[in-house]
RNA sequence: GACCCCGUAGCUCAGCUGGACUAGAGCAAGUGCCUUCUAAGCACUAGGUCGCAGGUUCGAAUCCUGCCGGGGUCGCCA
């Protein structure tokens, strides 16, 4: 039971309705038509806009419209009373009937409660954390992969068919190079002193093992051979092995992408190439010259004629270059290749999380779903995540990412565990900064908001576990006996949680599951410590079985939505602290 | 020069994709209470011209335009 989803449906059937007794041009357009919880619940628990909205349409003025509306309300199921407000609001209080009834679907869909069918089965593909395989993830890739993943889930429970998907640059110079840092080490390993690692090659001790394993891989064959020999086969191993360490590295935060997608598999299965011969029969490529970039000029900027793809005819700033000056392709080609596989698998929505210093991405992605599909064939869509800055106890982490001294990604994990780390990503906005501190983050207290939200998890378990422990046996559930201010916030905010699902599906936004979650957590905790002052709205109530068994209900309810939430962002929820 | 993001209480941030009558939390501050069915507390108070100026609208923190301030990006790298 969607509570404002229900209600939404059946204004609009009612406002249908009326248009046609008014004998109004239908379709009548009730896009705008709203039916949410007001800000403030002392104006009821559900209004609606629909008479402002649609005043206009009915040639009337909206108190008039918002009056014939509620006539016909008035006899629907749950509506108690119904007033005109402000410009023409109309709020709604729910008989108390409607409450029990969200808190029976809450129970009776459990894990299932907050899942809709939204996404229609659409296939989406989300795309995050593609770092190079040149080395392990560090901090700054923490939050895209943790985004990523929720936001994942959240379009899965949604109704959207997904694929998580990581995009390996393993064709490029930067992967030559980490086969020549490899290489190096593996000389090392061999004996040879290499002494300091020269610049331009990778510095970090992560490649140590490579060496080792190269060395015992290959024994010494490869260290008297020319580049040209030994470079193809280094570079395969060590991709793997950076690979390898990239996974885990993402396992510990309990991520797990189906696809892994090799860059390099689009040049060797010539697809890169179909894709520029497409383009160009599509007449979306010419040879032609750029103008220098504003600003500042590269010094070394020439002149010159080159292949570009037509991207500023699908709304880019510039078009782009297909082809190097020496005939191969330039990453902005394998790219569009990628885009088109992806189009080819039937993905309708394309998701990208990228970092904030990707901004100038967007476009671009975007015009080439729209050559390569169609205008508006498939839907772009590009989440920047801010920077996350590192503190310990109120002091910023220095990191010094030319020295290869960077935090990584395990340290982080290692350090809070992974449901905190993923917790606090997802606790701000993506394109806000998000500040860090391990201190804080491991704290045992109110102002942890995942201590909150963990412990108000592990309370409704631990009060159960006590109610079995007495030997209290569940019955059937009277709701009715709820009835305390407190009790009936959280009734309403589990009322909510459907929707809000949706609202954040919809704006591919998952922390909003966070922040609802701490305000859950609030609703939970307020009336627990109100159970202090108020013995009678304990959970437990050794003399009144009827009160006990309900909200023991209502209990289960509560951890129902805590959990569901929980598992949308990928955070354990705790039994116990 | 262009484009993108940000600018809401002293601090850190929400604000449900335009809604009202008192713009919300948390921290910090002030006052009082508390030793608790699971413990790492509770209640109340104070605090904001929502960067600035226009505009659209019945209605704007939310949309549009222009400024100001902070960050990012801008041809063959990936």
């Amino acid at each position: 039971m969607n509570l404002f989803a229900d209600f939404s449906e059946i204004i609009r059937n009612e406002l249908t309705a009326m248009a046609v007794e008014s004998g109004i041009a239908l379709p009548l357009d009730t896009t705008r038509v709203t039916a949410e919880p007001p800000r403030d619940s002392s104006n009821g628990d559900l209004s609606t806009n629909a008479a402002m909205v649609l005043a206009n349409q009915f040639g009337v003025r909206p108190p008039e419209l918002a009056r014939r509306l509620m006539s016909r309300l008035r006899a629907r199921d749950g509506v108690a009373t119904m007033d005109v407000a402000g410009p023409g609001f109309i709020n709604i209080r729910l008989t108390p009937e409607v409450w029990p009834r969200v808190l029976d679907s809450a129970l009776r869909l459990g894990d299932n409660y907050g899942r809709s069918t939204l996404g229609g089965g659409r296939k989406a593909n989300v795309e995050y954390v593609s770092a190079n395989p040149t080395g392990p993830l560090h901090v700054g890739h923490v939050r895209g992969a943790v985004f990523g993943d929720a936001l994942a889930e959240l379009l899965a429970v949604t109704g959207y068919q997904v694929t998580k998907e990581y995009y390996i640059n393993d064709a490029g110079a930067q992967v030559d190079t980490v086969a020549r840092s490899a290489h190096l080490r593996y000389r090392e390993a061999l004996g040879e002193a290499v002494g300091e690692i020269p610049a331009g090659l990778y510095p970090g001790e992560y490649l140590k093992p490579v060496g080792e394993a190269l060395a015992k891989e290959f024994g010494a064959s490869l260290a008297a051979k020319d580049e040209a020999e030994w470079l193809a086969p280094v570079r395969e191993r060590t991709i793997a092995m950076m690979l390898q360490m990239i996974r885990d590295d993402l396992a510990a935060l309990n991520i797990r992408q189906e696809v892994f997608f090799s860059e390099k598999s689009l040049h060797d299965s010539g697809e890169v190439a179909e894709t520029v011969a497409d383009l160009r029969a599509a007449g979306h490529v010419y040879q032609g010259r750029l103008p220098p970039p504003k600003g500042e000029v590269p010094p070394d900027w020439e002149d010159r004629e080159q292949t570009l793809f037509r991207a500023t005819a699908f709304g880019d700033d510039v078009d782009r270059p297909l082809l190097k000056s020496d005939g191969s392709y330039t990453y902005f080609a394998s790219d569009v290749a990628y885009s088109r596989n992806k189009i080819r698998r039937g993905f309708k929505e394309l998701i990208y999380v990228l970092g904030a210093d990707h901004g100038g991405y967007v476009k671009r992605l975007e015009a080439v779903a729209a050559a390569i599909a169609g205008p508006g064939q498939v839907e772009v869509i590009v989440r920047l995540c801010q920077l996350v800055k590192l503190f310990r106890a109120g002091e910023p982490v220095r990191m010094s990412k030319r020295s290869g001294e960077f935090v990584t990604l395990r340290e982080v994990v290692d350090e809070v565990g992974p449901d905190v780390v993923r917790f606090m990503m997802l606790f701000r906005k993506n394109e806000a900064p998000l500040d860090f501190d391990f201190a804080k983050v491991t704290e045992q207290s109110k102002d942890n908001p995942v201590f909150y939200v963990q412990y108000a998890h592990a309370r409704t378990c631990s009060v159960i576990r006590n109610a079995e422990g007495e030997g209290i046996q569940p019955a059937q559930p009277d709701f009715s006996l709820l009835s305390d201010p407190a009790e009936l916030a959280l009734m309403r905010r589990i009322g909510e949680y459907p929707r809000l699902v949706e609202a954040a599906a919809v704006a591919h936004e998952p922390h909003r599951i966070a922040f609802y979650l701490y305000d859950l957590a609030g609703d939970f905790h307020a009336l627990w410590n109100k159970g202090k002052e108020s013995p009678h709205l304990r959970f437990i109530l050794r003399n009144d079985v009827a009160r006990t068994t309900t909200r023991l209900a209502f209990l289960r309810a509560i951890r129902y939505v805590l959990a569901n939430g929980l598992r949308i962002l990928g955070v354990r929820p705790a039994d116990e602290m």
